[in-house]
DNA sequence: CATCTAATGCTACAATGTTGCATCAAATAA
DNA sequence: TTATTTGATGCAACATTGTAGCATTAGATG
């Protein structure tokens, strides 16, 4: 993967990502690459979808969920456990940029800390095996806040 | 209903907990608590359900979710978002009982690391407010192994 | 352009929760 | 003990999120 892009990136880049793993380059996953890339958080199903309408790309539901299994398939995109039920979505860069996200339990919103590395290499019990670990930090971002507030329900 | 008692765990009774947090003493709470105090590893719906079910008590499928959200609601338990849609549950003990959970991607198993700590406090951008740090290690149990196999979607 | 088949877009279905409301029973008072 | 109050339950219906099967469409290729 020569590209180590930065957020906002260019059309190019998707469709060479997508041929490079052998995969047939299509208006959907085209659109899901660059709506994953231009977003500093990681995307729902449905705030992807949204992107896809909006760039005027009609879709399945279907399709969109496997776009996406294939993207998480091939090691293009990673899945996240957010607080709720649903997935996120973020594009998957090197091993180095791995990083611990942040769910606000009062929006909902889920965002990258680029700086919190996801937990080194712990100490796990003898015949397990390691393959990634994900770490998410829950509490109230900025613009919420909760001064006074009570805990809501988890 | 106490059987074997979970290692290093006290055990507050399910009746006196539920009775110190100003809630009904149900059969079904204290069959939900006691099947958590019971378990080493975090328990999902369904099996919570079934254990409802082999101590013979009745229950709707919606007054368990209820009686769940409830217990987290007064910190008595806590959810944790396993690698499934599902959520598990599990014993809240003090803040220093902390600990994170490894994900078993063959078998979907969730189980408690007692001795990994779930991350200290990190540095969090200004203004944010954290509650509780969830670490989730994904990987292959003991049991199931995975020499020579293929990572699996996610 | 013709061909081959990976992707798509239905339709149905499955799994996991949630809402509203009538009824039951745990706690409390009488 | 019995009566009263209201939190908890059980049921039906619905919402959300994700999957499976299969006919059709449209990328890639010669």
């Amino acid at each position: 993967m020569p590209h180590h892009a930065p957020a906002a990136t260019a059309i190019a880049s998707a469709r060479d990502l997508i041929a490079a793993h052998g995969g047939r380059v299509t208006r959907t996953r085209v659109a899901v690459i660059e709506a994953l890339q231009s977003s500093s958080h990681p995307l729902s199903h449905d705030e992807i979808g949204a992107a896809l309408a909006a760039d005027g790309i009609a879709h399945d539901r279907v399709t969109l969920y496997r776009a996406l299994d294939w993207l998480v398939e091939q090691g293009i995109a990673q899945r996240i456990a957010g607080g709720e039920r649903a997935w996120r979505f973020e594009i998957r860069r090197g091993d180095e940029h791995r990083h611990a996200h942040f769910h606000c339990d009062r929006c909902g919103q889920i965002l990258c800390l680029e700086d919190v590395p996801a937990a080194a290499s712990p100490a796990l019990p003898a015949g397990f095996e390691l393959d990634r670990a994900e770490l998410v930090l829950h509490g109230a971002c900025a613009d919420c806040g909760r001064a006074g507030l009570k805990r809501p329900a988890q």
